[in-house]
DNA sequence: GTCTATAATCAGATAGAC
DNA sequence: GTCTATCTGATTATAGAC
Protein backbone atom coordinates (compact mmCIF):
# COMPACT_ATOMS: atom_id res chain seq x y z
CA UNK A 1 0.00 0.00 0.00
CA UNK A 2 2.70 2.36 0.44
CA UNK A 3 4.90 4.02 -1.86
CA UNK A 4 7.52 2.20 -2.68
CA UNK A 5 9.80 4.36 -4.62
CA UNK A 6 13.40 4.09 -2.84
CA UNK A 7 14.04 0.88 -2.57
CA UNK A 8 17.41 1.24 -0.38
CA UNK A 9 15.60 1.70 3.45
CA UNK A 10 15.06 -1.23 5.10
CA UNK A 11 11.57 -1.43 6.72
CA UNK A 12 10.37 -3.61 9.50
CA UNK A 13 7.23 -5.45 8.80
CA UNK A 14 3.64 -4.76 10.58
CA UNK A 15 3.27 -7.08 12.99
CA UNK A 16 5.96 -6.42 15.18
CA UNK A 17 5.84 -6.10 18.73
CA UNK A 18 7.98 -3.01 19.30
CA UNK A 19 6.34 -1.60 16.29
CA UNK A 20 3.20 -0.95 17.84
CA UNK A 21 4.80 -0.41 21.31
CA UNK A 22 6.11 2.63 19.29
CA UNK A 23 2.97 3.21 18.36
CA UNK A 24 1.21 3.49 21.47
CA UNK A 25 3.83 5.66 23.17
CA UNK A 26 3.34 8.32 20.31
CA UNK A 27 -0.45 8.28 20.46
CA UNK A 28 0.13 8.42 24.48
CA UNK A 29 2.40 11.64 23.56
CA UNK A 30 0.17 13.22 21.46
CA UNK A 31 -2.48 13.18 23.88
CA UNK A 32 -0.55 14.18 26.63
CA UNK A 33 1.71 16.86 24.78
CA UNK A 34 0.50 17.39 21.55
CA UNK A 35 1.58 16.37 18.12
CA UNK A 36 5.24 18.85 18.35
CA UNK A 37 6.15 16.30 20.91
CA UNK A 38 5.82 13.31 18.43
CA UNK A 39 9.64 13.27 17.85
CA UNK A 40 11.69 9.79 17.08
CA UNK A 41 13.53 10.58 20.08
CA UNK A 42 10.51 11.55 22.35
CA UNK A 43 8.43 8.26 21.15
CA UNK A 44 11.40 5.53 21.60
CA UNK A 45 12.18 6.95 24.94
CA UNK A 46 8.72 6.87 26.23
CA UNK A 47 8.59 2.86 24.56
CA UNK A 48 12.09 2.15 26.22
CA UNK A 49 13.82 2.02 22.90
CA UNK A 50 16.28 3.14 20.60
CA UNK A 51 14.92 6.46 18.67
CA UNK A 52 16.42 5.01 15.64
CA UNK A 53 14.14 2.02 15.41
CA UNK A 54 11.11 4.61 14.90
CA UNK A 55 12.88 5.15 11.58
CA UNK A 56 13.30 1.76 11.18
CA UNK A 57 9.64 0.79 11.43
CA UNK A 58 8.45 3.84 9.66
CA UNK A 59 10.46 5.44 7.09
CA UNK A 60 9.57 9.11 7.69
CA UNK A 61 7.50 10.57 10.93
CA UNK A 62 4.57 11.63 8.61
CA UNK A 63 4.34 7.15 8.07
CA UNK A 64 4.46 7.24 11.46
CA UNK A 65 1.63 9.60 11.94
CA UNK A 66 -0.56 8.23 8.99
CA UNK A 67 -0.04 4.97 11.06
CA UNK A 68 -1.21 6.46 14.17
CA UNK A 69 -4.30 8.34 12.79
CA UNK A 70 -5.62 5.02 11.13
CA UNK A 71 -5.12 2.83 13.67
CA UNK A 72 -7.08 5.12 15.68
CA UNK A 73 -9.82 5.67 13.18
CA UNK A 74 -10.47 2.39 12.17
CA UNK A 75 -11.30 1.53 16.31
CA UNK A 76 -13.55 5.03 16.22
CA UNK A 77 -15.65 3.43 13.20
CA UNK A 78 -15.84 0.18 13.99
CA UNK A 79 -16.83 1.34 17.83
CA UNK A 80 -19.37 3.96 16.89
CA UNK A 81 -21.25 0.67 13.82
CA UNK A 82 -21.26 -1.69 17.18
CA UNK A 83 -22.85 0.97 19.32
CA UNK A 84 -25.73 2.02 16.53
CA UNK A 85 -26.31 -1.51 15.99
CA UNK A 86 -26.76 -1.85 19.45
CA UNK A 87 -28.54 1.28 20.33
CA UNK A 88 -29.76 3.17 16.77
CA UNK A 89 -31.82 6.18 19.17
CA UNK A 90 -31.44 9.72 18.64
CA UNK A 91 -30.24 9.74 22.25
CA UNK A 92 -27.84 7.46 21.63
CA UNK A 93 -26.12 9.07 19.04
CA UNK A 94 -26.11 12.61 20.42
CA UNK A 95 -23.93 10.56 23.03
CA UNK A 96 -21.70 8.94 21.08
CA UNK A 97 -21.03 12.35 19.20
CA UNK A 98 -20.94 14.01 22.18
CA UNK A 99 -17.99 11.27 23.87
CA UNK A 100 -15.41 13.47 24.60
CA UNK A 101 -12.71 10.48 24.02
CA UNK A 102 -11.85 11.23 20.67
CA UNK A 103 -11.66 14.92 20.42
CA UNK A 104 -8.77 16.01 21.67
CA UNK A 105 -6.90 14.01 19.68
CA UNK A 106 -8.71 14.60 16.67
CA UNK A 107 -8.20 18.51 17.12
CA UNK A 108 -4.47 17.63 17.09
CA UNK A 109 -4.54 15.54 13.71
CA UNK A 110 -6.62 17.67 11.98
CA UNK A 111 -3.71 20.48 13.05
CA UNK A 112 -1.61 18.61 11.95
CA UNK A 113 -2.72 17.58 8.97
CA UNK A 114 -3.28 21.60 8.31
CA UNK A 115 1.01 21.74 7.03
CA UNK A 116 1.27 17.88 6.51
CA UNK A 117 -0.21 16.57 3.17
CA UNK A 118 -0.31 13.05 3.68
CA UNK A 119 -2.23 13.22 6.87
CA UNK A 120 -4.75 15.71 5.67
CA UNK A 121 -5.66 13.04 2.97
CA UNK A 122 -6.05 9.95 5.56
CA UNK A 123 -8.12 12.36 7.99
CA UNK A 124 -10.49 13.37 4.65
CA UNK A 125 -10.85 9.92 3.69
CA UNK A 126 -11.46 8.92 6.92
CA UNK A 127 -13.82 12.13 7.42
CA UNK A 128 -15.72 10.87 4.14
CA UNK A 129 -16.94 7.10 5.53
CA UNK A 130 -17.51 8.40 9.19
CA UNK A 131 -20.16 11.09 8.11
CA UNK A 132 -21.36 8.22 5.59
CA UNK A 133 -22.03 5.84 8.46
CA UNK A 134 -23.40 9.00 10.94
CA UNK A 135 -25.60 9.69 8.09
CA UNK A 136 -27.01 6.58 7.68
CA UNK A 137 -27.62 6.20 11.76
CA UNK A 138 -29.37 9.46 12.22
CA UNK A 139 -31.09 9.24 8.96
CA UNK A 140 -32.76 5.97 10.08
CA UNK A 141 -33.41 7.42 13.56
CA UNK A 142 -35.23 10.09 12.13
CA UNK A 143 -37.26 8.33 10.32
CA UNK A 144 -38.15 6.04 13.33
CA UNK A 145 -39.72 8.94 15.41
CA UNK A 146 -40.93 10.76 11.79
CA UNK A 147 -39.15 13.53 12.04
CA UNK A 148 -37.26 13.22 9.41
CA UNK A 149 -39.64 15.94 7.46
CA UNK A 150 -38.55 18.82 9.95
CA UNK A 151 -35.03 19.20 9.14
CA UNK A 152 -32.63 17.10 6.80
CA UNK A 153 -30.98 14.18 8.15
CA UNK A 154 -27.49 15.36 6.91
CA UNK A 155 -28.35 18.93 8.20
CA UNK A 156 -28.95 17.57 11.94
CA UNK A 157 -25.61 15.79 11.77
CA UNK A 158 -23.84 18.73 10.66
CA UNK A 159 -25.44 20.86 13.51
CA UNK A 160 -24.75 17.75 16.05
CA UNK A 161 -21.02 17.59 15.28
CA UNK A 162 -20.50 21.31 14.91
CA UNK A 163 -21.96 21.42 18.19
CA UNK A 164 -20.27 18.68 19.96
CA UNK A 165 -16.93 19.47 18.33
CA UNK A 166 -17.05 22.94 19.19
CA UNK A 167 -17.98 22.15 23.23
CA UNK A 168 -14.99 19.96 23.02
CA UNK A 169 -12.64 22.36 21.70
CA UNK A 170 -13.86 24.79 24.01
CA UNK A 171 -14.12 22.79 27.20
CA UNK A 172 -9.98 21.82 26.56
CA UNK A 173 -9.25 25.45 26.51
CA UNK A 174 -11.33 26.38 29.69
CA UNK A 175 -14.57 28.10 27.77
CA UNK A 176 -17.50 26.92 28.82
CA UNK A 177 -20.06 29.66 28.41
CA UNK A 178 -23.74 28.24 27.37
CA UNK A 179 -22.72 24.57 27.31
CA UNK A 180 -24.53 23.83 30.07
CA UNK A 181 -27.52 25.55 28.76
CA UNK A 182 -27.29 24.15 25.45
CA UNK A 183 -27.19 20.46 26.33
CA UNK A 184 -30.06 21.14 28.95
CA UNK A 185 -31.99 22.06 25.54
CA UNK A 186 -31.00 18.81 23.85
CA UNK A 187 -31.66 16.98 26.08
CA UNK A 188 -35.00 18.60 26.32
CA UNK A 189 -35.18 18.46 22.43
CA UNK A 190 -34.63 14.57 22.59
CA UNK A 191 -36.59 13.99 25.18
CA UNK A 192 -39.15 15.28 23.08
CA UNK A 193 -38.67 13.74 19.49
CA UNK A 194 -38.05 9.88 21.47
CA UNK A 195 -40.71 10.17 24.39
CA UNK A 196 -39.73 6.25 25.60
CA UNK A 197 -35.78 7.28 26.18
CA UNK A 198 -34.29 8.15 29.12
CA UNK B 1 2.18 44.34 30.70
CA UNK B 2 4.51 41.82 30.35
CA UNK B 3 6.22 40.06 33.15
CA UNK B 4 9.53 41.76 34.13
CA UNK B 5 11.20 39.11 36.45
CA UNK B 6 14.05 38.69 34.02
CA UNK B 7 15.75 42.57 33.81
CA UNK B 8 19.06 40.98 32.31
CA UNK B 9 17.44 41.12 28.41
CA UNK B 10 17.07 44.94 26.28
CA UNK B 11 13.79 44.07 24.58
CA UNK B 12 12.83 46.76 21.65
CA UNK B 13 9.85 48.62 22.43
CA UNK B 14 5.92 48.31 20.55
CA UNK B 15 6.20 51.49 18.57
CA UNK B 16 8.56 50.11 16.00
CA UNK B 17 8.53 49.98 12.23
CA UNK B 18 10.39 46.53 12.64
CA UNK B 19 8.19 45.19 15.44
CA UNK B 20 5.29 45.75 12.99
CA UNK B 21 7.25 43.86 10.37
CA UNK B 22 7.89 41.06 12.11
CA UNK B 23 4.09 40.80 13.42
CA UNK B 24 3.07 41.19 9.67
CA UNK B 25 5.40 38.24 8.77
CA UNK B 26 4.85 35.78 11.33
CA UNK B 27 1.51 36.45 10.42
CA UNK B 28 1.73 35.81 7.01
CA UNK B 29 3.67 32.67 7.61
CA UNK B 30 1.23 31.44 10.14
CA UNK B 31 -1.42 31.44 7.43
CA UNK B 32 0.23 30.13 4.59
CA UNK B 33 2.29 27.56 6.39
CA UNK B 34 0.97 26.89 10.18
CA UNK B 35 2.25 27.74 13.30
CA UNK B 36 5.45 25.23 12.82
CA UNK B 37 6.96 27.50 10.34
CA UNK B 38 7.02 30.46 12.46
CA UNK B 39 10.68 30.25 13.49
CA UNK B 40 12.84 33.37 14.41
CA UNK B 41 14.79 32.73 11.43
CA UNK B 42 11.67 32.27 8.48
CA UNK B 43 9.97 35.38 10.02
CA UNK B 44 12.73 37.31 9.96
CA UNK B 45 13.90 36.06 6.86
CA UNK B 46 10.19 37.42 5.20
CA UNK B 47 10.45 40.53 6.90
CA UNK B 48 13.93 41.28 5.52
CA UNK B 49 15.62 41.15 8.80
CA UNK B 50 18.21 39.50 10.66
CA UNK B 51 16.56 36.16 13.21
CA UNK B 52 18.03 38.23 16.18
CA UNK B 53 15.80 40.63 15.69
CA UNK B 54 12.89 38.66 16.94
CA UNK B 55 14.79 37.97 20.16
CA UNK B 56 14.95 41.67 20.35
CA UNK B 57 11.75 42.54 20.10
CA UNK B 58 9.90 39.36 21.64
CA UNK B 59 11.93 37.91 24.80
CA UNK B 60 10.38 34.62 23.54
CA UNK B 61 8.64 33.05 20.66
CA UNK B 62 5.66 32.46 23.20
CA UNK B 63 5.75 35.82 23.86
CA UNK B 64 5.59 36.66 19.61
CA UNK B 65 2.37 34.25 19.80
CA UNK B 66 0.72 35.84 22.33
CA UNK B 67 1.48 39.59 20.61
CA UNK B 68 0.34 38.15 17.07
CA UNK B 69 -2.90 37.15 18.48
CA UNK B 70 -3.98 39.66 20.56
CA UNK B 71 -3.34 42.19 17.36
CA UNK B 72 -5.57 40.16 15.11
CA UNK B 73 -8.16 39.36 17.91
CA UNK B 74 -8.72 42.64 18.90
CA UNK B 75 -9.52 43.99 15.31
CA UNK B 76 -11.63 41.05 14.77
CA UNK B 77 -14.17 42.27 17.45
CA UNK B 78 -13.63 45.49 16.67
CA UNK B 79 -15.01 44.33 13.07
CA UNK B 80 -17.46 42.58 14.49
CA UNK B 81 -18.96 45.19 16.84
CA UNK B 82 -18.99 47.88 14.06
CA UNK B 83 -20.46 45.06 11.82
CA UNK B 84 -23.79 44.70 13.90
CA UNK B 85 -23.66 48.31 14.72
CA UNK B 86 -24.48 48.90 11.30
CA UNK B 87 -26.56 45.76 10.44
CA UNK B 88 -28.00 44.06 13.55
CA UNK B 89 -29.74 41.29 11.80
CA UNK B 90 -29.73 37.74 12.27
CA UNK B 91 -28.78 36.93 8.42
CA UNK B 92 -25.72 39.12 9.31
CA UNK B 93 -24.87 37.78 12.05
CA UNK B 94 -24.87 34.45 10.08
CA UNK B 95 -22.94 36.45 7.79
CA UNK B 96 -20.26 37.56 10.01
CA UNK B 97 -20.10 34.22 11.46
CA UNK B 98 -19.60 32.17 8.48
CA UNK B 99 -17.01 34.51 6.93
CA UNK B 100 -13.88 32.16 6.56
CA UNK B 101 -11.35 35.10 6.78
CA UNK B 102 -10.36 34.33 10.56
CA UNK B 103 -11.23 30.75 10.15
CA UNK B 104 -8.00 29.25 8.79
CA UNK B 105 -5.76 30.98 11.79
CA UNK B 106 -7.92 30.43 14.56
CA UNK B 107 -7.99 26.83 13.89
CA UNK B 108 -4.04 27.06 14.13
CA UNK B 109 -3.88 28.98 16.94
CA UNK B 110 -6.19 26.51 18.81
CA UNK B 111 -4.20 23.68 17.97
CA UNK B 112 -0.81 25.93 19.56
CA UNK B 113 -2.96 26.17 22.71
CA UNK B 114 -2.70 22.81 23.01
CA UNK B 115 0.77 22.82 23.74
CA UNK B 116 1.37 26.44 24.66
CA UNK B 117 -0.14 27.83 28.33
CA UNK B 118 0.66 31.14 27.63
CA UNK B 119 -1.48 31.02 24.44
CA UNK B 120 -4.31 28.97 25.76
CA UNK B 121 -5.01 32.05 28.60
CA UNK B 122 -5.08 34.54 25.87
CA UNK B 123 -7.22 32.23 23.61
CA UNK B 124 -9.53 31.45 26.65
CA UNK B 125 -9.84 35.14 27.65
CA UNK B 126 -10.71 36.54 23.64
CA UNK B 127 -13.23 33.33 23.33
CA UNK B 128 -15.15 34.40 25.95
CA UNK B 129 -15.17 38.36 25.52
CA UNK B 130 -16.24 37.24 21.97
CA UNK B 131 -18.86 34.75 22.89
CA UNK B 132 -20.51 38.10 24.68
CA UNK B 133 -20.76 40.20 22.38
CA UNK B 134 -21.90 37.66 20.00
CA UNK B 135 -24.68 36.58 22.52
CA UNK B 136 -25.59 40.44 23.08
CA UNK B 137 -26.56 40.47 19.35
CA UNK B 138 -28.03 37.42 18.69
CA UNK B 139 -30.23 37.83 21.76
CA UNK B 140 -31.31 41.50 20.06
CA UNK B 141 -31.32 40.52 16.77
CA UNK B 142 -34.00 37.12 18.01
CA UNK B 143 -35.53 39.69 19.89
CA UNK B 144 -36.12 42.14 17.64
CA UNK B 145 -38.26 38.98 15.53
CA UNK B 146 -39.90 37.21 18.02
CA UNK B 147 -38.44 34.35 17.80
CA UNK B 148 -36.62 34.18 21.25
CA UNK B 149 -39.13 32.00 22.85
CA UNK B 150 -38.48 29.17 20.22
CA UNK B 151 -34.56 28.69 21.65
CA UNK B 152 -32.39 30.59 24.07
CA UNK B 153 -30.36 32.78 22.36
CA UNK B 154 -27.03 31.50 23.85
CA UNK B 155 -28.05 27.76 22.23
CA UNK B 156 -28.90 29.59 19.36
CA UNK B 157 -25.38 31.30 19.32
CA UNK B 158 -23.62 27.75 19.88
CA UNK B 159 -25.20 26.23 17.01
CA UNK B 160 -24.57 28.72 14.99
CA UNK B 161 -20.57 29.23 15.45
CA UNK B 162 -20.71 25.44 16.02
CA UNK B 163 -21.63 24.48 12.54
CA UNK B 164 -19.25 27.76 10.73
CA UNK B 165 -16.49 26.39 12.49
CA UNK B 166 -16.77 22.91 11.51
CA UNK B 167 -17.93 23.39 8.09
CA UNK B 168 -14.98 25.94 7.65
CA UNK B 169 -12.45 23.37 9.12
CA UNK B 170 -13.59 20.66 6.79
CA UNK B 171 -13.80 22.89 3.83
CA UNK B 172 -9.44 22.97 4.70
CA UNK B 173 -9.40 19.10 4.58
CA UNK B 174 -11.38 18.83 1.30
CA UNK B 175 -14.54 17.45 3.09
CA UNK B 176 -18.00 18.77 1.75
CA UNK B 177 -20.60 16.34 2.16
CA UNK B 178 -23.50 18.11 3.48
CA UNK B 179 -22.36 21.67 3.25
CA UNK B 180 -24.46 22.38 0.70
CA UNK B 181 -27.82 21.70 1.83
CA UNK B 182 -27.14 22.65 5.22
CA UNK B 183 -25.99 26.39 3.61
CA UNK B 184 -29.77 26.15 1.88
CA UNK B 185 -31.36 25.35 5.03
CA UNK B 186 -30.06 28.07 7.15
CA UNK B 187 -30.79 30.63 4.27
CA UNK B 188 -34.22 29.18 4.82
CA UNK B 189 -34.95 29.19 7.91
CA UNK B 190 -33.45 33.15 7.65
CA UNK B 191 -35.87 34.05 5.18
CA UNK B 192 -38.61 32.49 7.84
CA UNK B 193 -37.76 34.80 10.56
CA UNK B 194 -36.88 37.32 9.11
CA UNK B 195 -39.23 37.93 5.78
CA UNK B 196 -37.73 41.67 5.27
CA UNK B 197 -34.26 40.47 4.61
CA UNK B 198 -32.56 39.49 1.28
C1' DG C 1 18.17 49.79 16.81
C1' DT C 2 20.76 46.46 14.38
C1' DC C 3 24.49 43.70 13.74
C1' DT C 4 28.16 39.44 14.37
C1' DA C 5 29.19 35.56 16.79
C1' DT C 6 28.09 31.78 19.24
C1' DA C 7 26.16 28.63 22.84
C1' DA C 8 23.35 24.82 23.66
C1' DT C 9 19.81 21.79 22.06
C1' DC C 10 17.20 19.01 19.42
C1' DA C 11 15.49 17.29 15.15
C1' DG C 12 15.10 13.63 11.19
C1' DA C 13 17.47 10.36 8.87
C1' DT C 14 21.00 6.77 7.34
C1' DA C 15 24.87 3.21 7.22
C1' DG C 16 26.56 -0.68 8.82
C1' DA C 17 27.83 -3.93 12.70
C1' DC C 18 25.93 -7.65 15.41
C1' DG D 1 15.33 -7.06 14.87
C1' DT D 2 18.15 -4.03 17.39
C1' DC D 3 22.15 -1.74 18.19
C1' DT D 4 26.26 2.06 17.82
C1' DA D 5 27.80 5.78 15.46
C1' DT D 6 27.18 9.60 12.83
C1' DC D 7 25.73 13.18 9.44
C1' DT D 8 23.28 17.28 8.65
C1' DG D 9 20.60 20.79 9.58
C1' DA D 10 17.35 23.64 12.26
C1' DT D 11 15.96 25.86 16.47
C1' DT D 12 15.76 29.20 20.53
C1' DA D 13 18.29 32.25 22.85
C1' DT D 14 22.11 35.35 24.67
C1' DA D 15 26.25 38.46 24.85
C1' DG D 16 28.43 42.13 23.22
C1' DA D 17 30.19 45.18 19.38
C1' DC D 18 28.82 49.13 16.55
Amino acid sequence: MSSSSAPTRRIGGPDSQSRAMLLDAAEQLMVEEGYAAVTSRRVAGKAGLKPQLVHYYFRTMDDLFVELFRRRADVNLERFERAVEADGSLRNLWRLNADPRGSAVTIEFVALANHRKAIRAEIARYAERFRAAQLAAITAALEANGAADQMPPVVALLLMTGLTQMMALERALGVTTGHDATMTYIDDALTRLEPGRS
